[in-house]
DNA sequence: GTGAAAGCGCTAACAC
DNA sequence: GTGTTAGCGCTTTCAC
């Protein structure tokens, strides 16, 4: 049967309530009868129930985050970087996965804020604010994670991408290319709205023609990049910007399999990425913007946890900027 | 303030009983009655409170999953197909990273085991099994993933990938490749020590010379294959066996950096690896061996339920095959 | 067809 | 310096 408080209790000749106190240190119990404890605890083998525990006080250790993917590495690091904030403060992380699918968010949502974890982290699929609030209880710690809606309500931690997209079209144009085409992740998430406004304002300030058969958005996963590429050099493409980090992944290898090279027959490619090692070794044939991955994920892991501490303090909305690599320049 | 079921059964005129039974469908209720209970619970916003309950009932509906490193695709693609099979069944996933980490996984298995979850998927990165079992509960259902240890005690669901391996050294063999090299994984690992007794094995089989250099191993993660690669070359071969997913997917890139055409100057690569998109592109440059990623962890989440509603069912150690893409031929 | 009430294992007043 | 005990919100037995 299962060991508890009581039977530690009996065996060591005091109260549960002593117990309780030893092993949380939360009042002082003399030297003599931790020991009594502690070797009631070794003999019975005894270890505390972790949810009638998080029952009793009604704090659960537990941070839930809902991701649109977790076979994308992206965000795969996020993940591993906020669980490694968060495991180091005693908290556990419970995963949700949407698939880019708002229903799928709305179950989550539902079910992960039902007294399951003290907060969550939501790296949000959803097309307006309206409906994400609406699924969550009032005053119920949240973190926005890479995708946000502007709103001032809940903390977020997000990437602007806004000027080193810029700065690559502007180079685009420096280096005489006319046709600069886009590909974009899914068109609802702030993340590629803001990316296509970059690029849409760049090409403006260029002087470049802006059509819109040159802006051709995917899905945000794996396998909807080739078409899009496909479209867009049918569409007579001398450069073209990849924006959205899985798409990008299957770029180059995409492109090279069409025996076009990038940087010759393309010119130039430009990507917005974590960092993948395996890209870095065509650092000579592509601009990359370099995502703060690591940094994102351990931000949103200590947001969560000051919202926990601190439901008062006030929403902030930490937006880290990606790196710049002109093509050419090595990475860090 | 939060409402309870108490709550509800005043403004109902009920008792918890009867709305417990409703919203349980555990006994029968009259229409009439669940209606008012219906009703009054949607006046109130009532939301069982999810920590109670599992306390109550001792069933968290939560599964442990203690991998090696999140942020690898190949975990990740397990994760998720594990977690599809596991919502769908109404549990939730915690997820808990180890970075190939003895200790961290330690950790792990002490605060998962203690009330936080049903059971859990371990796919463990320790060196013994003792080790690992002496921080399981008796009876704690556990099912191993990707990674075993041959003691027929926990159920598991893994890849073999001697017979692929084999042929791929085979095949190099038959083209005249002599000295033909390795690179594997963390020593320590089922996994690295199978696929290397298998490239042992066809060079034996094949009357290849077999030297200890042609042998080398890295970390499993992700910035290990570089040296290993460049070791092999210096030491002269004149083909490649790469046999750790991450390590391999930065390979192409790698040599590609160092001018080095994989079929032409180096002859031929094989890979073992999961199935992403970008080496597709490579399809007449590498052999490829491409393990059943998503149906490993689909069967991870099956085989854990299972445990949890037959504790007494047999072990099962289920070895899934690996798919053998011989360069040339085009993936499915 | 429904209610009363006993706990699940723990923490934290309150009491001495 | 330690013990007594109420009660967290729910399920479930027993009773009618």
């Amino acid at each position: 049967m299962k060991v508890t408080i009581s039977d530690v209790a009996r065996l060591a000749g005091v109260s549960t309530a002593t117990v309780s106190h030893t092993i949380n240190s939360t009042r002082y119990v003399s030297e003599e009868t931790k020991a009594r404890v502690y070797q009631a605890i070794r003999q019975l083998g005894y270890t505390p129930d972790a949810s009638a525990r998080s029952f009793r006080t009604g704090k659960k250790q537990t941070i839930g985050f809902i991701v649109p993917d977790i076979s994308n590495k992206f965000f795969g690091t996020i993940i591993e970087s906020a669980e490694n904030h968060l495991s180091a403060q005693g908290y556990h992380l419970i995963i949700a996965n949407t698939k880019e699918n708002m229903e799928r968010e709305e179950t989550n949502l539902r079910l992960l804020t039902a007294g399951l974890v003290d907060g969550l982290l939501v790296a949000s699929t959803m097309d307006s604010f309206a409906r994400l609030e609406s699924l969550l209880p009032a005053g119920f710690p949240v973190v926005l994670v890479d995708r946000t809606f502007g709103s001032q309500k809940y903390s977020s931690v997000s990437v602007s991408n806004f000027q080193p997209i810029y700065r690559s079209v502007c180079r685009l144009a420096g280096r005489g290319k006319r046709r600069i085409g886009i590909v974009g992740g899914l068109p609802r998430l702030s993340t590629t709205k803001e990316r296509i406004a970059a690029y849409r304002a760049a090409m403006a300030d260029c002087g470049l023609p802006q059509e819109e058969e040159l802006v051709v958005c995917g899905d945000s996963m794996e396998n909807s990049a080739p078409p899009c590429l496909d479209r867009l050099l049918e569409r007579g493409c001398d450069a073209i910007l990849v924006c959205q980090g899985l798409m990008a992944s299957v770029t180059i290898a995409y492109l090279r399999g069409k025996n076009i090279r990038p940087r010759r027959d393309l010119e130039l490619v430009s990507f917005v990425d974590y960092d993948t090692r395996a890209y870095e070794f065509y650092y000579d044939q592509v601009d990359r913007i370099i995502q703060p991955v690591e940094e994102l994920g351990k931000i949103a892991g200590e947001q969560i946890l000051l919202r926990l501490e601190k439901p008062d303090a006030p929403v902030v909305e930490r937006v880290l900027t990606s790196e710049y690599r002109p093509c050419g320049e090595e990475g860090a």
